[in-house]
DNA sequence: ACATTAAGTGATT
DNA sequence: AATCACTTAATGT
């Protein structure tokens, strides 16, 4: 957790300076947190109370949500520019999060403080666009997730997978086990590592020990 | 050298 | 598509 130097600001301004105006930007600046976190750590977690929405910067964060029995599922990804929106309300009412985030990769973001969401909203129509903006591409994200769990098979659902995955981590080569994406897509390992073996015999994929190289899906 | 973890596979439901 | 049971291969100590 750091007070934003000139370098992030830099990095902020690429991203987020067409979108927020002159004020609002050098109040981001002034009141927001830098900070970052390593592959594989939370964000934040189902429970938790939040304090804080990130901006992110760069990096990604997986979203999933949990039942009472410990079944998981990914809901969808959060990637450079993006917010998590649906926290919003939850900051407002002061409420615990109903969602996990987890990083995918290292991930810098800006925290800025509940309180000052708020006031954002009534201030500066910017903020207010950014927020609906943002609400309704995850509420967009949402009803794909709903969609491909509805209508696809497992196979179909495990392409998609790979090719968010390809997106999100700007690379081919995917560093991850079968049993990830088992819990990811909640089914069992045996299931991914069997379809996975198809992709490569139709030479879509090649595979490795955690690791996955997608050549032409 | 031994234990642990990831991945491959046939058979069964 | 899930589960079981077992094997093989890679990696860590």
């Amino acid at each position: 957790m750091a007070k934003i130097t000139k370098t992030i600001e830099a990095k902020f301004s690429k991203y987020f300076s067409h979108i927020f105006e002159k004020t609002l930007f050098e109040e981001i600046i002034d009141i927001g947190i830098y900070s970052s976190l390593n592959k594989d750590e939370y964000l934040i977690d189902i429970g938790d109370k939040l304090t804080y929405i990130p901006l992110i910067l760069k990096g990604a964060i997986k979203i999933m949500r949990e039942d009472e029995k410990g079944n998981e599922i990914l809901l969808y990804f959060l990637e450079r520019g993006d917010t998590c929106a649906i926290s919003f309300v939850n900051c407002i009412n002061v409420k615990k999060s109903l969602f996990r985030g987890v990083t995918e990769r290292h991930t810098e973001f800006i925290l800025i403080p509940v309180n000052k969401i708020e006031e954002w909203l009534v201030n500066y129509k910017s903020w207010r666009e950014f927020i609906i903006d943002s609400y309704h591409s995850r509420l967009i994200e949402l009803a794909k997730t709903i969609e491909s769990l509805t209508f696809l098979k497992l196979d179909e659902r495990l392409v998609q997978y790979l090719e968010a995955k390809v997106k999100i981590m700007h690379s081919k080569s995917l560093n991850i086990s079968h049993q990830e994406i088992a819990t990811d897509l909640h089914t069992s390992r045996v299931v991914i590592s069997r379809l996975l073996k198809a992709l490569e015999k139709m030479h879509k994929i090649e595979l490795g020990r955690e690791n996955i190289r997608v050549t032409n899906l």
